[in-house]
RNA sequence: GCGACGAUCGUCCAGUCUGGUCUAGGACAUCAGCCCUCCAAGCUGGUAACGCGGGUUCAAAUCCCGCUCGUCGCACCA
């Protein structure tokens, strides 16, 4: 008896929603093709995330290079954070995570520690293969992220990115001038990200090359409220596993509302409590039940390195059993900063204070003058130091470039200065999807069988196609009459499908099977007075619409 | 990457132990045609597979070795 998820997978390749690539060659673990109804299906799911995640609230969309420069991917961490410390073998070349060969010789040696010390450790407690007995070792850090080179210069590196993310942040100076300083400013990008899976599996789950869909929501730190709270209603409620209740041993999510989850700082941020709330829509949409659907608190070890506070949204995939689809991060002005350290380039956003604020500085300057005089050798290099020092509020210096110098060198203005902006680094909250695995969700959840015939009840805004047409028969004049109305129908902007072969019994099942939510049959009465049967994929009923009516009453039904 | 198990038409299964009769068989799906006036009906015909590489042998789907891919556990993550 072959599971729902396997009937799935096989309608997926069969029909052409995706299988995995390079079959000819013998396959690739990790990649996979989106066929036609893949294709369609993606985009319908990333228009649906766009209506739940952009457009409510004139966030902008962004599309940067999937090629990064390596010293980017320094700057945010993940040249250090996305690799692993592999140990390899000397003598029979097998390889091993360092740290886990550590741990279990007792070393106190782990994760933080470098390269080269575990590797000494290693050789010093000569820790054995546990292949071959063997006691020498090199270890080396595993990337899990694809490197390759820009242009014919060896040393011009650069990353598949791991993530759209960086892309957003690096350019977020141009986006804010753009956007005329709009805070909170959220700015989304859909994209492809690459990650060298040690071990792909599972299908469409563990992908080496995935298709995300991120937000990076931006936002002043002193006001982090979300304005749009009350558009967040009561009824649906977030069912959550807490870090504290984790790590006392709970495995049941708490159910709470927002407001709840928010008050008790079960959820430190309002926009990524506002961020959940719309995740948790956002699947429902998709078509998976609510008890199917809970948030995952992070722990501290599991987090990534840019978070603070971070959500798994899991949803449960029966035989998969609860399988991330999104991951909601806090990550603070984490990556902003990291690019300014990095780059010098400011990334701070500036907003006018109501009032100035007025103070009075003490600036000291230095008498030129004087110092030529008091040291007719030094000053020049004196000078230098000066020229490089940027605060000259509070006490001048005592010494220049190792010379004492005295106080009477320097005078003093006082000024009175009025402040008329602040200036702040944005936080930033991520909500960040796999397309992949909302597909495989979303078929999963639709996937029902009626009288031995499986029927994918795809909700109709994310059905690869709208509207099915065939002949009752595969006989003249109903196929011409068919297929002009196949026409007139995708003129009107609906995706189409048309079928005369086999019996129309055959017919309705393969346009089922792929979730097709109407199907236009043309019978006898049709030459007769213009009507046609519309017939409804879930409930099998028919009613007959005369065929001027058909392509409004099809749209009609699907906003329905 | 490690360990365990596995790999025959699109799918499921037969054949492998005991090498030859396998030019690899069946069912379903698919394609062409016939039939067909509402839910995978029937008939005829067709397409279609021994994962890849090497070895043993007169002879390999079948025995041996390596690799690849898959499934599951460990680890990693959307």
């Amino acid at each position: 008896m072959p599971t729902a998820l396997e009937d799935v997978v096989e309608l997926a390749r069969r029909r052409g929603f995706f299988w995995p690539a390079y079959e000819p060659y013998g396959g690739a673990a990790g990649l996979y093709v989106l066929g036609n109804l893949g294709v369609r299906l993606s985009a319908k799911i990333a228009q649906l995330w766009r209506e739940y995640f952009v457009t409510p609230f004139n966030f902008v969309e962004l599309d940067t290079p999937n090629l990064v420069p390596a010293p980017v991917l320094e700057a945010s961490g993940h040249v250090s954070n996305f690799r692993d410390p592999m140990a390899e073998c000397s003598s029979c070349h097998r390889k091993y995570r360092a740290d886990h060969l550590l741990a279990d010789a007792g070393s106190k040696l782990g994760e933080g520690s470098s390269l080269e010390e575990m590797e000494k450790e290693l050789n010093s407690l000569k820790v054995k293969c546990p292949e071959c007995k063997a006691s020498q070792w090199t270890v080396r850090p595993f990337l899990t992220m694809f490197d390759t080179k820009l242009g014919p210069y060896a040393d011009v590196t650069a990353f598949l990115r791991p993530e759209t993310a960086q892309g957003t942040f690096v350019e977020f100076k141009r986006i804010l001038e753009v956007e005329r300083e709009r805070m909170p400013l959220g700015v989304a990008q859909i994209g492809r990200g690459f990650r060298n899976e040690i071990s792909p599996r599972q299908g469409i789950i563990r992908l080496r090359e995935l298709r995300m869909m991120e937000l990076e929501v931006f936002l002043d730190p002193e006001k982090p409220e979300c304005q749009y709270l009350d558009r967040a209603d009561e009824k649906t409620t977030l069912r959550i596993l807490t870090e504290k209740a984790r790590v006392g041993g709970v495995t049941e999510p708490e159910e709470v509302s927002l407001k709840e989850a928010l008050e008790s700082e079960t959820i430190k941020l309002e926009w990524l409590g506002f961020l959940m709330l719309q995740s948790k829509k956002f699947m429902l949409a998709l078509g998976v039940p609510p008890p199917s659907i809970m948030f995952l608190e992070k722990l501290k070890e599991e987090r990534a390195h840019y978070s603070t506070q971070t959500f798994d949204l899991e949803v449960n995939l029966n035989e998969l059993g609860w399988v991330e689809v999104a991951g909601l991060a806090y990550r603070t002005d984490f990556d902003l900063k990291s690019h300014t350290m990095k780059t010098g380039v400011d990334f701070s956003v500036s907003v006018q204070l109501p009032a100035p604020i007025k103070r009075k500085v003490r600036r000291w300057f230095i008498d030129i003058e004087k110092l030529k005089k008091a040291y007719p050798v030094e000053w020049r290099s004196m000078m230098k130091e000066y020229g490089s020092i940027k605060e000259r509020e509070g006490e001048p210096p005592s010494s220049l470039a190792g010379v004492s110098v005295e106080p009477s060198l320097f005078t003093i203005k006082e000024t009175e200065e009025s402040v008329n902006v602040r200036k702040f680094i944005p936080h930033v909250v991520e909500p960040a999807f796999g397309v992949e695995r909302l597909m495989l969700a979303s078929l999963l959840y639709a996937y029902t069988t009626k009288e031995d015939r499986t029927v994918l009840r795809l909700p109709v805004e994310i059905a690869p196609q709208d509207v099915a047409v065939f002949p009752l028969i595969s006989k003249e004049p109903m196929i011409k009459t068919a297929i002009e109305i196949a026409e007139e129908l995708r003129k009107a902007g609906l995706a189409v499908f048309y079928d005369e072969s086999g019996t129309i019994g055959r017919r309705y099942a393969r346009s089922d099977e792929v979730g097709i939510p109407f199907a236009v049959t043309v019978d006898g009465q049709t030459e007769q007075d213009g009507t046609v049967t519309l017939r409804d994929r879930d409930s099998w009923t028919q009613v007959r619409v005369s065929r001027i009516q058909l392509g409004k009453e099809i749209l009609n039904r699907k906003t329905a």
